[in-house]
DNA sequence: GTTATTTAATACCATTTGGTATATTTTAGA
DNA sequence: TCTAAAATATACCAAATGGTATTAAATAAC
């Protein structure tokens, strides 16, 4: 790893979690060079704009997350499992993701929601690829026998990527961590009851 | 009403989806000239500053739906009745809600959360005013007997509020109205199922 | 209709914004 | 160790930002 690529790392570490936290739009390069201790110079030598920094850092925040999906979904076990280890990693991680600044994905979503093409085609694609893997699963496991083959794959993905992100958002808000695990109980029995 | 207040007022209305959409550091005071075709001098006549003209528009932007909560829970039944007229309160202004750029809860809430503490003050009390309305109801129905009086009113609350928000961030994200209504039939469904 | 007052438009301000061309320093290979 | 190349810092720019003091116009009371 030569210096470049070192530094290109830093910065991305420095400035993700503001990026979360305050928005893209929001964070002047100010910011960022005080966040880095670095100069505009320097960050443009390794960044093309600030859109291209933010899309490097939108990406690397969403990596911890996907880490927890994919190691949950590869687990030994049927669907139910799969699933009910996805929320345990939630539930595991919840202060982390807090203190990241939220969940990235909502975050992103409501700030490209109307305007920003860029970053949510993006946000899109995450969400796509979440929904696709969750109804991967379930599907596999009508195929199985696990799960009765008039069950809705999609409206069940659906509302639980729903919880999971409803839930962030108003213990966040509110502060409140019990909030989410109140939700991530809910949904618990929701997974326990699937047949 | 007079001069002032007419301005006032069509400054809120031409103002207030443009900062629910955007955001309001995202938006600029020549949006706000340009969407009401005021100057402004004339803009700053009628609201201190940006925050205040921002504070106005998120009450405004909630009216809507805090008619929509009061107008549910204040209709003959019990709380299933209640919780199920929201939900199809949510149903049928879904679109509507689109078109005003989203829950302006949830936009408000990740744009304040932080940093920006007036509007998270603001958005906290929308917060759990929501969640007191909708726990009070649930308490009653448990001294009327309708419902269980080991029922967890506040977990329910919560889940509650988290599947709406969650169903429509995955939903306005993506573009597809669907996946908010598959939420609703869960939420649906588990209303149906108290007891 | 005249006038006092309220409301809106104009013209301006300092500051900050994202971005870049150039200069300097640091790195790494010979 | 010397040098070419790569990485970083400096100094600058035009445009846009939120905000305001002042001027002009519209309103409402008499």
């Amino acid at each position: 790893m030569n210096k470049a690529e070192r530094t290109t790392r830093f910065i991305i570490d420095k400035v993700s979690p503001i990026f979360n936290k305050k928005g893209v739009y929001a964070t002047s390069l100010a910011d960022l060079t005080q966040a880095t201790g670095l100069t505009k110079g320097s960050i443009y030598g390794n960044f093309k704009n600030k859109d291209d920094l933010a899309s490097s850092c939108f990406q690397h925040n969403l990596k911890f997350l996907q880490k927890g999906l994919y190691r949950s979904i590869s687990r030994n076990g049927g669907a139910k499992d799969k699933l009910l280890a996805l929320i345990d990693f939630y539930r595991d991680h919840y202060e982390e993701i807090v203190g990241l600044g939220g969940c990235p994905l909502m975050n992103s979503a409501i700030e490209a929601d109307d305007g920003y093409p860029l970053l949510k085609e993006e946000v899109n694609q995450v969400f796509e690829q979440w929904r696709k893997e969750l109804i991967n699963i379930l599907s596999q496991s009508q195929m199985n026998g696990e799960l009765d083959r008039s069950f809705d794959t999609e409206k069940f993905t659906n509302t639980y990527i729903a919880m999971i992100e409803g839930g962030i958002l108003l213990a966040k808000s509110l502060n409140e961590p019990s909030h989410f695990f109140n939700v991530m109980e809910s949904l618990e029995e929701l997974v326990n009851r699937l047949k």
